[in-house]
DNA sequence: GAGTGGTCTAGACCACGTA
DNA sequence: ACGTGGTCTAGACCACTCA
C-alpha cells in the first residue's frame, strides 16, 4: 500500500540519462502506473524521502511530482501525501474550435447569412437561465454558416442582453456572433452536448439539406464570471461537417 | 511590439494580494492577453527583467510563465524570449471516455454482448494501416455494448496481431476490448473523428433502432509506440447517446 | 559576447491533516 | 508534535540564438 523509496532510486538510476532529471522522475512514475505495477491508492515516497534517496533537490522533486499532479496521474494533499489516482480509462480530448476559424484554417472562404437578429420576450425557463427579471426580454440570433458557398451550420443563439447589451447592433457577417461575444465578455465556463439529430423541416430548408439527413448538433452554453452569457445550438448536416480530435497519453 | 516590464509590475502590484505570486502573475498575463491589450507576437519582458521589476526570485517567474507556455498562452524559445502565442479563438476541449466507465459513473449497468471475435484476411488498405507483412491476417471484433439493457455502441474493431496476440482468446463480457488493449499497450498517441450518419440494416438490428434514427459515428485509431494498435467505429444511436464536456478558460 | 530560457540546488517558512 | 505538500528565495551552470 505504500511505495519504497529505494525502489523508486533504483528505478531512476536505471533509467537514461539524458532528459532532465524531473522528466525522467516523471517518465518512472507514469510508467509504473502505466503498466499497473502501482495501482490506485498506492501512496509515494515523500517530497523528502525523495530528496534522501535520489540525491535531487526538493524543487526538483516537487516538480516532477506537481505536474505528474496536473497531468492527473497522481492526487496529492497537503499534510497527507501523495496518491496514485483513480485509472482513468482511455479518456481523450476534443477540441471545438471557431467555426470560422475551423474554416479559414482549410484554406476555405467563410461566409455567414443572417436570417434575423432580434429581441424576444423571455419564457420562464429562459429567464431563470439567464438570472433576468420578469419582462425582461432576450436577444436571439439565427446565422448560417457557409463554406465555399455550402451551409455547414446553422447557428441558434440566445444572449443575455444585460452582459451584451449592443449584440443587436453588431454585423455578424463581418464578425460571428462567437467572436463578439468572447471579445467583450471573456468567457470562464463553457460546456457543451454533442448528439446526433435530425433537422426540423425549417432547419432543413435553411441548410439546404434532405429531411432525413443526420445532422450534428452541438449546444454550448457559455458563462463568463458566473454568469451565463449565451446559449447556442449548433447544427451540423452530417454529410458536409465533423469533429475532429488527437491525443496524446501524458 | 515589446511589452515594458515596468508596466507588469503596475499590473502586478495593483492585483489582489492573496493568491501566492506565481498564479497572480499568471492572471495577469491572461487577462491582458484574453481582453486582447496584449497580442499575439507581442515579446514579454525577459525572466531576469522581470525579477528586478516584480522583485520576485527568477523560479517564481519561470514556474508562471512555463505554466502559461504549457497552457499555450505563450510560446517561449530559449535564447530568444517569450512571446504572446497566436490567438486560438474559442476553443475548448471534449473528453471522451471508456464507455464502460462512463455507464458506471451514471450508476448504471453495463454489459456487453459479443457478436464475433475472429481472424480475417487482411487486404491491401489494412496491411497498410497496421504495417503488416503480405499474408499476415488482421483480428475483428464485434461487440454491442448495453446500458441497462439498452443498446448504446456498437463497436466495430480491427486489432493489430502482433501488438495484441492474445486478443482472440479474451472474454470481451469482463473485460471490454478498449480496456484490454490499454493494458497490453500503453496508448500515445490517438485520433478521432466524430460524424452523424444513418446506420446501415444491419447496424440497425444490433442496436435495435429504426432505419432513419441519426446516429453519431466515432471513428477512433490509437498508436503505441508510433504502430497502430487498433482502429475502431463506435457507433451510438442518436436517441440514447451523446457526448457531453465542460471547459475552462486558462 | 550578451541575452535568453531550461534546469538545478540547499536552504526556508507556511498551512494543513493526523495523531 | 510531526510529517506532508505549497510556495519562495538567491544563487548557479548550461545550451541556445543573435548580432
Amino acid at each position: 500500500m505504500a511505495i519504497d523509496a529505494t525502489d523508486v532510486a533504483a528505478l531512476f538510476h536505471s533509467s537514461s540519462g539524458s532528459a532532465p532529471a524531473y522528466q525522467r522522475l516523471k517518465d518512472l512514475v507514469s510508467e509504473q502506473i502505466a503498466t499497473g505495477r502501482w495501482t490506485e491508492g498506492e501512496m509515494l515516497p515523500s517530497e523528502s524521502r525523495l530528496v534522501e534517496s535520489l540525491g535531487l533537490s526538493r524543487m526538483t522533486i516537487n516538480r516532477a511530482l506537481r505536474e505528474l499532479s496536473a497531468a492527473g496521474l497522481v492526487v496529492r494533499t497537503a499534510g497527507v501525501g501523495t496518491f496514485v489516482a483513480a485509472h482513468k480509462g482511455s479518456s481523450a480530448l476534443f477540441e471545438v474550435r471557431n467555426i470560422a476559424d475551423e474554416v479559414h484554417h482549410r484554406g476555405h472562404r467563410h461566409r455567414t447569412e443572417v436570417a434575423f437578429v432580434r429581441e424576444e420576450p423571455a419564457d420562464a425557463p429562459v429567464r431563470r437561465l439567464f438570472d433576468l427579471p420578469e419582462g425582461r426580454p432576450v436577444f436571439h440570433s439565427l446565422v448560417v454558416h457557409y463554406e465555399q458557398d455550402v451551409a455547414i451550420q446553422l447557428e441558434d443563439r440566445l444572449v443575455n442582453p444585460e452582459l451584451a447589451p449592443e449584440y443587436l447592433a453588431q454585423d455578424f457577417t463581418t464578425r460571428t456572433p462567437n467572436d463578439y461575444l468572447s471579445r467583450i465578455a471573456p468567457l470562464g465556463r463553457g460546456e457543451h452536448v454533442v448528439e446526433a439529430v435530425l433537422a426540423t423541416p425549417d432547419e432543413c430548408e435553411r441548410l439546404d439539406i434532405d429531411a432525413g439527413e443526420p445532422c450534428l448538433l452541438i449546444r454550448r452554453r457559455t458563462w463568463s464570471q458566473d454568469r451565463l452569457v449565451s446559449a447556442a445550438r449548433l447544427l451540423h448536416p452530417g454529410s458536409r461537417y465533423r469533429l475532429e480530435g488527437t491525443f496524446e497519453s501524458p
